[in-house]
RNA sequence: GGAGAAGUGCCAGAGUGGUUGAAUGGGACUGACUCGAAAUCAGUUUUACGCCUAAUCCGUGUAACGGGGGUUCGAAUCCCUCCUUCUCCGCCA
């Protein structure tokens, strides 16, 4: 969520950035301030009140030691007295700090400075585009086909075990799976990453921590009996690694990956858009996460759209980088890059990655600060990105590497994998 | 799942109703000594939100001893509840 101290200085500037993003409520941050002026205004009479209580209870110890016992009774009647005027405006107090804090949650994370106004995916900046599209042989088929063709991945098995979305990978299918993963983080603790092996179920506030709640909450399966969330992301779990915590300057920046499943409900999905591996419920992902000095974040940032590049580069794909435009942003993101790979038998753009600043957005939900060379304490950012998403790549490889007769796999995959392609 | 015990500051560990935001030890930081270091001595060392203020300095108020609620004039200390950890039993990859 957004520092309220930062709302009151720059309150315009907010506004003007949330209509970026296209948040319809832009009277919420007048509000915010309003509720805030209302809450200092009650404190200071809380708080006075609550200190006549605390002397005044002193001297009734004082009194009762030294025995003038009517002398202490007089003194409890008058503390009855200040409590009873302090009930109505702890009330208040209490409500008006839920009225704020409701409203501070509700407030979008502000788009950075560079982010390009629009609406849909299709004002979405194209940064830069590589590699090449394939010239792909007569009669190429879609992944879908493909994946039964040579036996990779049962798409009815996971109707019959789960539900559409949960796809069985099988044999080489499987192999695949663990070599694209193992290379993923392999190549992510050779830039100096530490790997992490996180819960895939979180509770309610570390969902709460990386914004996935309230925002997203039917995005995500529910544990009802023991009120967990299966995680949609690495990122939930990882970021909050460090939740509540005062870190060292000289700490950061700290650099995390992890390997999980994923899972998401993606309610309302239907159509050619789920075909395949296109989107489904449960699939793997490998993710990094790094939390920085605020000065640095969006070096930060470039630096993790430069890593990805170089591992897609690595998988011969055709991929693009996209900026995303403040209509197309997730709700806690301050600057995204999303990464696309060609999906040459379907002739489409498939997300594979996106990569985000938060700046202090989620380290204010989480606590997550860090003492710097003042001796003050700032909160830090985070960042993360997906390195990769599998289901895609995959998708995209075996589309696009397919002769007739097999799939070629990129020769750095080919170690991982054991063969240098797949065939039937 | 059953029975019991416990959760205090960066760490260890006192404190079982009233000057305890918290003894003591360790660690860390600052200063002195030293050419420098070690040792020693002195000091500092939580966070959040207010008020004051030019100030994120200083001063000052409130809150926080696992989370939430309660009893009381007053709670780290008593009660309830949830969570976590430990011991024993059961079950189990």
């Amino acid at each position: 969520m957004l520092q309220l101290g930062f709302i009151r200085q720059h309150a315009e500037l907010v506004k003007e950035r949330l209509a970026i993003k296209n948040f319809p409520s832009l009277d919420l941050v007048d509000k915010v301030l309003q509720f805030d002026d209302q809450r200092k205004k009650l404190q200071l009479e809380s708080d006075t009140i609550q200190s006549k209580i605390n002397s005044a209870s002193k001297e009734i110890g004082q009194l009762m030691a030294k025995g003038e016992k009517q002398e202490a009774e007089n003194k409890k009647q008058e503390v009855a007295s200040l409590k009873s005027a302090l009930q109505p405006i702890a009330e208040q107090l209490s409500k008006i700090e839920n009225k704020l804090n409701e409203a501070l949650i509700t407030l979008p994370n502000v788009p950075s400075a560079v982010v390009p106004a629009g609406k849909t995916p299709a004002d979405n900046l194209i940064v830069r585009e590589g590699g090449k599209k394939p010239a792909l042989p007569e009669g190429a088929s879609p992944h879908w086909e493909l994946a039964k063709k040579f036996n990779l991945i049962d798409f009815e098995l996971g109707n019959k075990i789960t539900g559409s979305g949960f796809p069985v990978y099988v044999s080489k299918g499987a192999k695949l799976q663990r070599a694209l993963i193992q290379y993923f983080l392999e190549y992510n603790i050779d830039a100096g990453y530490v790997e992490y092996q996180p819960p895939y179920m979180v509770n309610e506030a570390s969902a709460f921590g990386t914004g996935q709640l309230p925002d997203k909450e039917g995005q995500m399966y529910f544990a009802s009996l023991d009120n967990f969330y299966l995680i949609p992301t690495a990122e939930v779990p990882v970021t909050n690694i460090y939740r509540d915590a005062i870190l060292k300057e000289s700490e950061l920046p700290l650099r995390m990956t992890a390997y999980t499943p994923c899972f998401r409900r993606e309610a309302g999905s239907y159509g050619k858009d789920v075909r395949g591996l296109n989107r489904v419920h449960q699939f793997d992902k490998v993710e990094i996460v790094q939390l920085v000095h605020p000065d640095k974040s969006y070096d930060v940032l470039e630096e993790m759209v430069n890593h990805i590049e170089k591992l897609l580069g690595t998988l011969q794909l055709p991929y693009r980088i996209l900026k995303l435009c403040g209509g197309d942003m997730s709700f806690a993101s301050a600057l995204t890059y999303d990464f696309e790979v060609f999906s040459a038998a379907q002739q489409k753009w498939l997300e594979v990655s996106s990569v985000t600043n938060f700046e202090t957005f989620q380290t204010n939900r989480m606590k997550i600060r860090f003492k710097d060379g003042g001796g003050k304490t700032q909160l830090a950012h985070s960042l993360n990105g997906s390195s990769l998403a599998l289901p895609r790549i995959v998708a995209c490889l075996l589309e696009n590497h397919q002769d007739g007769q097999s799939i070629r796999l990129p020769e750095i995959l080919q170690k991982y994998f054991g063969a240098t392609s797949i065939g039937v």
